[in-house]
DNA sequence: GTGGTCTAGACCACG
DNA sequence: GTGGTCTAGACCACA
């Protein structure tokens, strides 16, 4: 279930959004399978039925799910949403490295790094 | 000299911060050297002076500058500066390889892609 | 048969519709061909029959078809449907190649595009 | 100045997002120009100023507009956009004259009716 | 019951 | 003053 903060600086139709966003990607939730209706995730989450519209509607957007009125919301194949994701995250991917160069850090050093999440606080 | 766009999805003073960040951390600005003046510089850039002031601010809640009443603001000694910047840059570098492996990218394509710029448009 | 996909933006009974349309101006169904009755068909899509009788409805009403209360529904003369649809067309085709020469497109460009399928790659 | 109706099938967003992008892509609003506010527009239209933001933002999305905070609506540079506007076009010019030459319609005589607006009643 | 649109009015962030 | 977010509640189209 989608966990929301008013703590986090990002309005809460972003947090929906990025959060069965992420779940999609990560393969939690499979094509085809249904959403909450827009009544029920907003009664459950306390929140105006129209921010969760807007989280809804930006993901079908994105491709991630498929409204159908009176029908509800579906996951949607996500194999060209996936690219999509991975190319924004290769992009960052760069710029950050990048950045740490400059700082500093060297290529072997970051190398080292990836995939290496057990001993993580050497670096940290 | 600062740059700002109003085509740039970040508030002006976000630009003018994150450009000074940069500028110091990448060394073109080094510790002791004189920042303009919050009116020299607001009317330099036709600028509100408050927007000017809240990017001051935030750089000396930062430690990248300090700003001294009567006197005028300058860089900081970087190290500090830079050691903070590089513990954000190794976390989200890890939450981006992260993400990026969840989505299929093997640790030995990503070991490749870092500090090749030359070939960059192969892997995107 | 009819094929109707829950990823369509369209509502149902407008693919429902549109579907029979072009298959009856495509001369797939002939004048005084028989359509499944409403409840056939509604149990053979897994849908309900009121969209299916909306659908019906309002091919009735373009003149595609001819419903007969206790006989069925049947393909009426296609030439007065085919008129209207290639009204409708006409007046489309107008509108986009307007558009398309106020964006730089030259006649000269779009007549060559005409039945040109082939080569459809070129120009996109 | 936009014209909306309520005998548009489209919703009025959509009515205001379109008008816009249609000026935007004819040149009659130049890159940097900038759009009446949301509040002047919403009471000049007499429209819930809700219903305007959504068009501007849809518009942002698109690439037409850039809307910056405390600052207002400007129109951006069209390049991309009416890149885009035209490959939905074509796709569209393709679409119409292939089902207009399946309903009988002849190349020539579409060639013919390119550019042909003034004597356009003579296809209808 | 579902999603989609619209209104009315509030508050915040920014300049 | 600007745009951006959120709430509360209404009505419509669709199944």
């Amino acid at each position: 279930m989608i966990q929301i903060s008013y703590r986090d600086a990002r309005p809460i139709y972003e947090q929906v959004r990025d959060s069965y966003q992420q779940q999609i990607l990560a393969g939690v939730l499979s094509p085809g399978d249904k959403l909450p209706s827009v009544r029920e995730l907003s009664s459950a989450l306390a929140i105006n039925p129209n921010t969760i519209q807007r989280a809804y509607r930006e993901l079908e957007q994105g491709g991630y799910i498929c409204s159908v009125r009176g029908k509800g919301s579906f996951v949607a194949n996500a194999a060209h949403a996936a690219d999509v994701r991975r190319k924004e995250l290769l992009q960052r991917f760069d710029e950050v490295t990048g950045e740490l160069m400059a700082l500093g850090c060297t290529e072997e050093e970051l190398r080292e790094r990836i995939g290496g999440g057990a001993d993580r606080a050497s670096g940290d």
